[in-house]
Parts: C-alpha cells; structure tokens; sequence
DNA sequence: CACAAGATTCCG
DNA sequence: GGAATCTTGTGC
C-alpha cells in the first residue's frame, strides 16, 4: 500500500488524497494484534473478509485506520500510520489519530467496504520509486511482540507534500485490491 | 465491581 | 512526564 493514495470523497467537487507513507501490520498470531485474544464488538471487522476498512478508538480519544488483510474469521490488518497530502503541511495526517482526524474518519466508517462506491478507497498512481527507499523497522507504540519487523515506511517521507505539484489524479480503473494471506 | 492497559496526541 | 477518555481484560 505504500505508495498509493488514500482517497476520501467530501462531496461532488471535492476529494481529499493523501499517499500512504507509513503502515504496520498486524495478525491474530502475535499478542499487539486486537485479534490474538477475543473477538469482540470492537475488533469485529478484523475478522471479515479482506479489503474492508478498520476504525477502532484508542485511549478513548483517537480513531485509528486499518485495512483488514486476512481471510474470513482470521485476524489480519494493516495499519495506515501516516500519510503525505500535496500541498499541505507535513503534519498534518503524520500519525495515526492525526490522519483520521484530517479524513473526518471514525467508527461510522468501520466495517465499510474499501471501495470508491462507498466514497473511500485506495488507488495506485504513484510507485515508492519516485519518493525513496522503503525501510522497515519494528513497530511503535507496542509493548507485546515488539521484535516483530513489520512496520514499513518510505525515508524522506516528510518532503513529499512539498515535492509532488499539481493534483493528483487517480485512474478509476487502477484501484487497489488487497491480496488474501493464505497462510498461517 | 474496581481497576489497569492500550496500535495516540498535546502540553509543559 | 502526564493528562484526556473509551473499550476490554483481569482479579477479588
């Protein structure tokens, strides 16, 4: 996903975009993932088929934004972390709650379907080539499984608001589609 | 029932 | 470093 647009339909005339820099994945296998212990009214859609969006609250104040990734009934998920708007402020969608925020996201949105029907969706349009080196790390935030290098982000990620002109123009026919994790 | 902890952010 | 504030897990 790093590399494409998170895009947002506002309204007739309007679309937010903003390229995903940063994500971490989560699985049902390891302690950090919502999924690993119950299945509750929260964590729900981390249980549904693949390529629906995740909203969840945390610490009762933010809402985070994750793509469900695995088969049906398995817990899988990406989290979007960060995200680069052209023309906007380097911070501000630089973070998981942050990003939300900017998007207008919460949990009317869980459970939604990424799809440009439902007026959110992901789209292809620029590869990380054009932006720099992919590192990956351990994620952050985490106390549990905090070895686990699944946290993927592009370096210089920051300038990237600065360094793409003009608008962003998505192909409608090059959408993302999530790819179903068969194992595990 | 009473806590504690949490995939965060902001302020000092 | 601490607070804000909701959901869930644990323990008595």
């Amino acid at each position: 996903m790093l590399g494409c647009q998170l895009i947002k339909k506002e309204s007739e005339n309007l679309l937010i975009k903003g390229i995903i820099v940063e994500t971490e994945a989560y699985s049902q296998e390891e302690p950090s993932c919502h999924g690993h212990k119950s299945r509750t009214h929260r964590n729900e859609t981390l249980f549904a088929e693949p390529g629906r969006f995740y909203v969840y609250i945390t610490f009762g104040i933010h809402y985070c934004l994750n793509v469900v990734t695995g088969k049906k009934n398995w817990a899988n998920g990406v989290l979007i972390r960060s995200l680069a708007i052209p023309n906007e402020h380097e911070k501000s969608a630089a973070g998981p709650g942050l990003l939300t925020k900017r998007y207008g996201l919460n949990r009317n949105h869980d459970n939604l379907e990424v799809s440009i029907n439902n007026g959110l969706w992901i789209s292809k349009g620029f590869t990380t080539k054009e932006f720099g080196k992919i590192i990956q790390t351990t994620r952050i935030g985490i106390t549990k499984a905090k070895h686990l290098p699944w946290r993927w982000y592009i370096q210089n990620s920051r300038s990237i608001s600065k360094r793409v002109k003009g608008d962003l123009t998505p192909s409608l026919n090059d959408s993302w589609r999530p790819s179903l994790r068969e194992t595990l």
